[in-house]
DNA sequence: GGGGGAATACTCCCAAGGGAGTATTTTTTA
DNA sequence: TAAAAAATACTCCCTTGGGAGTATTCCCCC
């Protein structure tokens, strides 16, 4: 019997999986959960074979609960869902130990096809985030750049529209450290003013 | 028997509706649908109460759509489903006509509870997007500006990050009739810089 | 406890953005 | 067809942003 669990905030979304997966003989939904935290909760004295994880949740990130499940449970299979058809967020997902990648927009035939071949070793990326991926060099950058604490807290408040001089103000800096920052922000993203920093942050989700 | 129709680009969340609404006995899903000009097509030789409406579609903005549907069938009843929380999107849609709005995060209970409450002849605003709406003056402008074509236009690349210049040689005008024209931008949106405006068109989804 | 990254702060210089106003041509619409 | 709206282009002036480089202090980790 392959024990399957769900992570998503959407109940409706929930209960259709359940439903289509449930269907195949040999499968059963050992648990749903709509947050990271309370799965890792079940996981602490249960068991499942897969997980379908849907990479936008409320409380913690996708890739960060990938990687610590990849991290505490080596042998549970994780298949990523998401709506997301950014090309870093896959690669990040990918290489975080996700065994698949499927879109929200996925029919049932895909997941059900996604699930048995993951179980067979392979990694299922379905037609749709296959083409996405394979489109090289439009969303660029591919490397994501590491920032410090500071700067992603200046980008963060940069996104908001505010000035250098308003954010100085509200961190208790000086407004040519907040040109610092900015700059070395502008120099990691390879790009050459706020709006493309802001929109590059954006697609690597780093806000 | 009360004739649901479902739009919404994901195959998992039409099965789960489906299925939760059939679980009515006095209600039938007639027709399931992933865009929203097959929903015409379907609508203009069948009939249907409610229509349960996904507003992020791939051909068509569903602020459109609704306003469609209310001109053509006033009889027929729209739910607006999204997994948007912006306070503009909610205001459009309810303006447009739409009889309820629900997030994508509803639990199945508000969903059925929901549809009751519209065929009763209420407006149904879930308690999540009713904190929403009642939020005053946190997002602000309220008021949705009026862009001409060429605004639009230039807001869209001014989005993707590129400077003024760039932007003149692309539409084979003055870089100063960019400045005029992002000028206006900036007094329509009442913002005082470009991440600012970027950020503003985002949330009123006019980019 | 010393090395190294992070955070702080500054210099100079120039390009670009932003505020305010005017004016002409083109297109749309009443 | 005449009036209104949109698109084009410019003026002047000042602020902010962006490029490049240097330097000091702080703090974390080995």
């Amino acid at each position: 019997m392959l024990r399957i669990a769900i992570v998503d905030d959407h109940p409706i979304v929930v209960k259709g999986l359940k439903d289509l997966l449930e269907m195949e003989p040999e499968w059963t939904v050992v648990g749903c959960f709509h947050t990271g935290n309370s799965l890792l909760a079940f996981m602490a004295d249960n068991e499942a074979d897969i997980i379908l994880l849907d990479i936008s949740l409320p409380d913690t990130s996708g890739i960060r609960l990938c990687k610590e499940i990849r991290r505490r449970w080596p042998d549970t299979q994780i298949v990523a869902v998401s709506n997301l058809s950014d090309r870093s967020i896959i690669q990040q997902m990918l290489q975080q130990g996700a065994g698949a990648y499927i879109l929200k927009t996925a029919t049932p035939e895909e997941v059900t096809q996604c699930i048995t071949e993951v179980m067979g070793g392979n990694i299922f990326i379905s037609k749709e985030v296959q083409e996405i991926i394979s489109r090289p060099g439009l969303n660029a950058p591919a490397t994501i750049p590491e920032l410090t604490k500071r700067e992603k807290q200046i980008l963060q408040l940069l996104a908001e529209g505010k000035r250098s001089a308003d954010i100085a103000a509200e961190l208790f800096i000086s407004p040519l450290t907040v040109k610092t920052h900015r700059a070395t922000l502008l120099q990691k993203f390879g790009v050459s003013n706020m709006v493309a920093l802001v929109k590059s942050a954006r697609e690597l989700q780093l806000i």
